[in-house]
DNA sequence: CTACATATACTCGATTAGAGTATATGTAGG
DNA sequence: CCTACATATACTCTAATCGAGTATATGTAG
């Protein structure tokens, strides 16, 4: 139906202008696009990571929480960034910290809850960093561990038992099914792929491939979303446990994206200390990082790692109640910006088993 | 007159579209937000990374380069990926292959001549890869080196010159006039972000800082952009060579996000491979890694690292036209995906210098 | 005072990356 | 044919780094 032809041959020449108005004709006639933004925003509690979660309605049985949501208006606001802050602020009493664009959600579908009269909504996702102590006047939502939706990404305590009680044999039995023929060939079979993504048979597990395994599931049928989609294929399924709490919409995905994002970025940019107080032990450092990635580092080298990125200095201060010797007390140490290119929490991958 | 504003705040970097002005006068009344797709479609020619530009008007001077650009319907298409598709297909006849979303962009402009009755565009940024060998019918476009439009970032002779002759000076300069009250209060300091992103002073070259290093530019007024939008406190240099050809709108940041994302993937995806043909000598692609990244490996090395990381094997095959001992012949080893979580060419960082 | 818990310092060995050297095998020009 | 040269490929050496272990320091609880 509107097929533009913007010429792009240097023969025709205005074009780009000639597009423009093309564009805008073309556009007029739809229902419109509106542009919403979602704001993952994390922090950690008592080594809990958290997202704040907002309830549609609590009384409702089944009800779902969802990532808070507002739209975008570029008359009341300049940037994209700016509504964002805007409006978390309003809805929630929070004042944003770090934050930083995910990533554009656009596809159709991503509202079916809602069914097809409803106009298109382009969602921008965005992550945001938050430090605990900043909760004070929270006014809507909850915070809620983010393992709550995806309690596979919790290996503080080992390998959780919900992937091989669940989601391998979940995931072997649709591997076997033959992939419908409508959906695209795919270059990777269904059997490697939850191989590769889970760390099946030996596999390697990578805990930022958190996108990936969401992603997986949703198309294997296993997710909340995936049946509420009506994409199920998981009647067999109907009395095993859930795997992981559903949201609204595609807000599980954006929240899949946050917690990969969150998961890379700190390896090579400070931000760990966005989550953090002011002053605290290189403990409690490590304790944070593993609530976010798993536990990774063995203490000793955490702290020679640290120490030896001239991420922290001390403070001269120590913290007594510790139950057992006094610890000494860190902070970001922020002149690492201008010596390193990439400075981050360093915790190597195991070494190379091939 | 409309002004980017590029202010960091060490935080996320949106921006605007701004391709307001035709559809002001198509739509006069109507102030709603579009949303349009920008591609930046990159190969290798010869050895030099290129990227597709569409020019508006070949005979006017000055006239300036763009990104290719389409508008998106939901209507037309169910992905956002799927209706870029369409029409890069239908405007340049390239089938594109690898393609990954980059940023969106949607800061409006403060000054626009067309005001607030303008629609607001919100564009959203694509990163494509596709082979040399794929342009027989490339009917809209040109293909520029990439280093055109960032010449500070070619050094595969060496650390160009430019940045001695005329980035450091005037970046100098600038950093030593005080930044303007309306500036946010910047964590860092000019002369410091300066010595970051351009490596001054004995600091290290960070290669994947091409969109930090463009944004420096502009905000500094050196960019074309810059005087364009009306930010230009560039008088004192207006008989200094430009810095790079600039592009239309904010497309020259879009291009500067691409290069980065891509000179950052090909370290742990091997997206290299969307760049080459089938079958490539070692030296081939490594030529074409250090296109894209600059110079790091030395040849012994280059050898070892990529065929330990099992991302190829041999075909069996010599090329003897090398004007030196025959190459051996090989291709990309599917098989590394469902290996390594995170197959990439790895050139790694110089030896710390801390 | 003792048991215990945590903090911190030091050591060791394996892996890896950067750089150099040596050798193999083609082309070009006399 | 022979020689100079260019490129490809194999191997070696060394320093840095990381995972892991051991040892020691300093607090609290009973």
């Amino acid at each position: 139906m509107m097929t533009m032809n913007m010429e792009l041959s240097g023969r025709a020449k205005p074009s780009p202008e000639k597009a423009q108005r093309a564009l805008a004709r073309a556009t007029m006639e739809h229902a419109g696009v509106e542009i919403g933004l979602n704001a993952a925003i994390v922090a950690v509690k008592d080594n809990e990571p958290v997202v704040l979660a907002v309830r549609t309605d609590p009384d409702t049985v089944g009800s779902t929480d969802g990532l808070p949501f507002g739209p975008f208006s570029p008359r009341d606001h300049r940037t994209l960034e700016g509504g964002l802050r805007s409006w978390v602020r309003d809805q929630t009493g929070l004042e944003l910290g770090y934050a930083e664009q995910l990533y554009t959600f656009g596809d159709r579908g991503r509202h079916t809850e809602a069914g097809d009269l409803a106009p298109h909504i382009v969602s921008i996702g965005y992550l945001a960093l938050a430090q605990a102590s900043n909760e004070h006047g929270l006014t809507g939502g909850v915070w809620r561990s983010w393992y709550h939706f995806f309690p596979w990404e919790d290996w503080r305590r080992g390998r959780p038992d919900i992937i091989a009680n669940e989601i391998e044999p979940r995931l072997k039995a649709w591997a076997e099914r033959p992939a419908p023929a409508t959906t695209p060939q795919r270059l990777i079979a269904r059997a490697d792929r939850a191989r590769m993504c889970f760390g099946l048979d030996g596999a390697a597990w990578d805990e930022e491939k958190v996108l990936e395994r969401f992603e997986l599931l949703y198309e294997a049928g296993l997710a909340g979303e995936a049946q509420r989609d009506g994409r199920s294929s998981a009647d067999a399924w109907k009395d095993r446990p859930k795997l992981g709490a559903s949201m609204h919409y595609d807000h599980r995905r954006i929240l899949a994206t946050a917690i990969g994002r969150t998961r890379s970025k700190i390896k090579y940019r400070p931000v760990i200390f966005e989550l953090m107080p002011d002053e605290f032990t290189l403990y409690e450092l490590q304790k944070t990082v593993e609530a976010i990635l798993g536990p990774h580092l063995h203490k000793q080298n955490f702290r020679r790692l640290v120490e030896g990125a001239g991420l922290v200095e001390t403070t001269g201060e120590m913290k007594t109640r510790t139950g057992g010797r006094p610890a000494k007390l860190f902070r970001f140490r922020r002149e690492v910006l201008l010596e390193r290119p990439a400075p981050g929490v360093r915790v190597s991958a195991p070494p190379n088993r091939n």
